[in-house]
DNA sequence: GTACATTGCGTCATAATAACACATTAACAA
DNA sequence: TTGTTAATGTGTTATTATGACGCAATGTAC
């Protein structure tokens, strides 16, 4: 795979790369997906490279979409990383050697590469982690229980969640982590999760009903301990406006 | 300039540039700072190459200080783009002609650039618009009156200017943008500016000033047509403990 | 049936916001 | 000198949003 596209370099945008911070929520967490190729003893980003005739929006769907195997999600452009040293010695003589990959062509590699990061955020539900090849393990993971990662990932991992931690107050954000249909409940411990922080349970039922975007379904969830909440689906329109005009304006 | 960076391509980031968005506040109008050589027709961002000896937040730096001659301002980067014919056709045949530029080292210049947009906010009564050469304009243009520019310059400054709207809401802005000493209406008038609608000159004041980074000097402006306002300055200290932890928690 | 944890709904005090009234000030012109 | 004018400074009030609670209802486990 990387050697393929090494020996056809040309067909790719030189020196630039994509990362994407995958997120899910499951068992009240928010989980990270993550990568590892059996060789390396730190865990990455699932990334990619970009084909010189594709946008870099679409090379970012085409990442995410061969990981997660799902598409339509929501999916946006957050950072751009490029310090001197980010990819400094990642590729170095013995991993090129093992790569069987010709030191000149190799030089390809070997160059600082700055990278645009992605941050996604899916339905875990609906998820199946897509290793694209024997040798690479793909996994969820919480992201309070990240392992050590390669180069500046954990940064850009950081970033992105800095980056929805900030953008949950300019728009709602369960219509993508959730399955469609939820309990408020959960709603609240995705928010909870993302935020690190206790919410009141009473003032979040209020503050997330006044926004208006909730539909109340005339169904309960089965099979829970205690008092079976009530399910609730996103109105697909009025989230879009809101999303749109975003949630608080301010000024 | 660009011709000795053509010459010596190996020492640039290939197919990556930085395009900046230089906001400036001047007799109530947001101007941003535009550059156009004589050649062309259209205007441009100012922009530059990316040493692959420098981080790229020195690389917009550099740019920024090329250019207004100031360091040490508000400079952020706000989004990376790439569309595949973002830059198509922009250096065809007869302009690589005419800049003397060889088809063989024009290769490196002609194929998608992917740029990388910053946006800075300058005290414009501070900044000297700094032309790089003799055939080169630049000027501070209302942001209201911008002229055609080339490629996708107007969709990055519209999202440049789209950002820092947000971010108005996140945190405190004019420090950056108005002189040391300066009166509650004319951070109005910025702020009125920015967002592009009218604020209650009442309300303004008691939410500006409940936030607690201005001081009221014992000094008026003078020279001005009839009641004369009071000049403040922003309590740095202050001001940055809140851009550091954001103006609206929301939730 | 009873204990218990959790949900649903409501209350109240306080803070933030929007809309507006009125006095104050300084330049300018009669 | 004085009145006009257009701006600034300060205050008031009604409405809304928020934070901190109380309490009844519900379904499971024992």
């Amino acid at each position: 795979m990387l050697k393929d596209i090494i020996d056809n370099n040309e067909n790719y945008q030189p020196g630039l790369s994509i990362d994407c911070v995958i997120f899910g929520f499951h068992d009240n967490q928010l989980k990270v997906l993550l990568i590892k190729v059996e060789r390396a003893n730190k865990w990455s980003l699932p990334g990619g490279f970009i084909p010189v005739d594709q946008d870099i929006d679409t090379a970012a769907i085409t990442v995410l979409n061969g990981r997660t195997g799902v598409d339509g999600v929501f999916l946006r452009q957050f950072a751009t990383f490029g310090k001197v040293n980010r990819n400094h010695q990642h590729f170095d003589k013995k991993t090129l050697e093992y790569l069987q990959i010709e030191e000149e062509k190799g030089k390809w590699l070997t160059r600082r590469f700055v990278t645009i990061g992605y941050y996604a955020l899916v339905d875990f539900s609906k998820i199946l982690p897509n290793p694209t090849g024997r040798y690479e393990v793909v996994e969820w993971i919480d992201h309070k229980e990240v392992p050590e990662l390669i180069l500046d990932h954990k940064e850009i991992l950081d970033k992105a969640l800095d980056t929805l931690r900030t953008e949950l107050n300019l728009m709602p954000v369960g219509y993508n982590l959730l399955p469609e249909k939820f309990t408020i409940p959960e709603l609240q411990k995705l928010y909870e999760t993302i935020l690190d922080k206790k919410l009141d349970r009473r003032n979040f039922l209020r503050k997330i009903t006044n926004i208006g975007i909730l539909n109340k379904l005339d169904e309960k969830k089965s099979n829970v301990a205690h008092k079976a909440p009530n399910l609730y689906s996103f109105d697909k329109e009025k989230y879009d406006e809101v999303l749109k005009n975003g949630l608080n304006q301010g000024w």
